[in-house]
DNA sequence: CTGATTCCATACGCTACCGTATGGATCACA
DNA sequence: TGTGATCCATACGGTAGCGTATGGAATCAG
């Protein structure tokens, strides 16, 4: 969690944000409850942020950073192929559930934040482009011709998402999700986009 | 939407309700705030409901018969096998962007919603358990064999509420999702339950 | 040890919302 | 038209959060 020190520092009430965040929803990011929740009081926060927008903004910051190398950089050590599509079956189907890290356990919060705030759901735009490009790029190196993989990948990605939405037990989630990774990889013909 | 009349019913505040809830999250509802977009007090609401609780049950009861019987009574029109399912498909793809029915537009606020409160959580369940097992008959009328789809179905859905995640263009939607029912009636193996 | 800087607690006024109490407006119906 | 029931606006006290101002504690440089 935050250090050690008794003084908080930027990153403190920016992961203090997300416990909130996951916590209570976006309605939990109020400046005096988190401070409570630190042990401080808002004069700290003044200090740090302006306003709560720039506290926010900070937050959004450090999550698309976060979630862009999370996932993936956990996939670069695994070789390319389809031992590299099962890993991320598993990962995605688990990591949504470890509360250690704020950024990903908050991410469903964040998800629905974005839709009433444009800067959030512009992050969140860029952050899910990136994960399906990555995710086609799998795909590609299994058929190993050169066809597009975008559609398949948004597909799986899709079905990620929405896994993770219906809370269900992830071992069954990651079957459900290797199971449609053996049978989109198994298609041979390219997906048509109309 | 509401009726004619100056006076107020439940049901006006109930959908005022999820405006508020599709406009703002679970933070816009506010008793205040909806008065003031119903051209009202809160005078009004303390006489149709106890509580911001009641309300809050009253709009879940609401939303739980609307959203079961929403997709699913306008296919049992359609004849059952692979046409049902295209169908569903293109009604899944484009019925959320309608912003007409106050319990579809909002549903993926209730759904973040559901992430807080208990009751809503368990009304969501149960709705996505029978829109699930709805889906897995459909998925049998196609197969013809007595096999469970409920894994596929399972898949499907799951793959429905990530690309509604997703926010893409309806269209592509719509065939990023044939192509999920093609690829999954394609496969003869009964899915594995680890 | 001392001065300067960094960091934070406290106090204050302001706004928004909740919940209740009460009187008045409006409707149904005879 | 009158009368009871239905519906609602207004007013009030209470709570919670925002943003600022100010003094003081903690920390570091020298």
């Amino acid at each position: 969690m935050g250090k050690l020190t008794q003084r908080l520092g930027r990153e403190d009430w920016i992961l203090a944000g997300f416990r909130a965040l996951s916590a209570g929803g976006v309605g939990g990011l109020r400046v005096e409850a988190v401070a409570r929740g630190l042990g401080a009081t808002k004069g700290s926060f003044y200090w740090h942020f302006t306003d709560p927008t720039d506290w926010r903004a900070a937050m959004l910051d450090y999550w698309e950073e976060a979630a862009f190398r999370g996932i993936i950089t956990a996939l670069q050590a695994v070789p390319a192929g389809a031992a590299r599509l099962h890993a991320l079956a598993r990962i995605a189907a688990t990591k949504g559930h470890d509360p250690s890290h704020g950024g990903t356990a908050a991410e469903p919060a964040l998800r629905d934040w974005a839709r009433y705030a444009l800067d959030v759901a512009d992050a969140v735009r860029r952050v899910d482009t990136g994960r399906i490009a990555f995710v086609a790029e799998c795909f590609q190196d299994v058929h190993a011709d050169g066809r597009d993989c975008t559609s398949h990948a948004r597909v799986f990605y899709a079905a990620y998402l929405g896994l993770q939405l219906l809370q269900g037990a992830p071992e069954a989630d990651v079957s459900a999700l290797l199971d449609l990774i053996a049978v989109l990889a198994k298609d041979s013909q390219p997906v048509l986009i109309a």
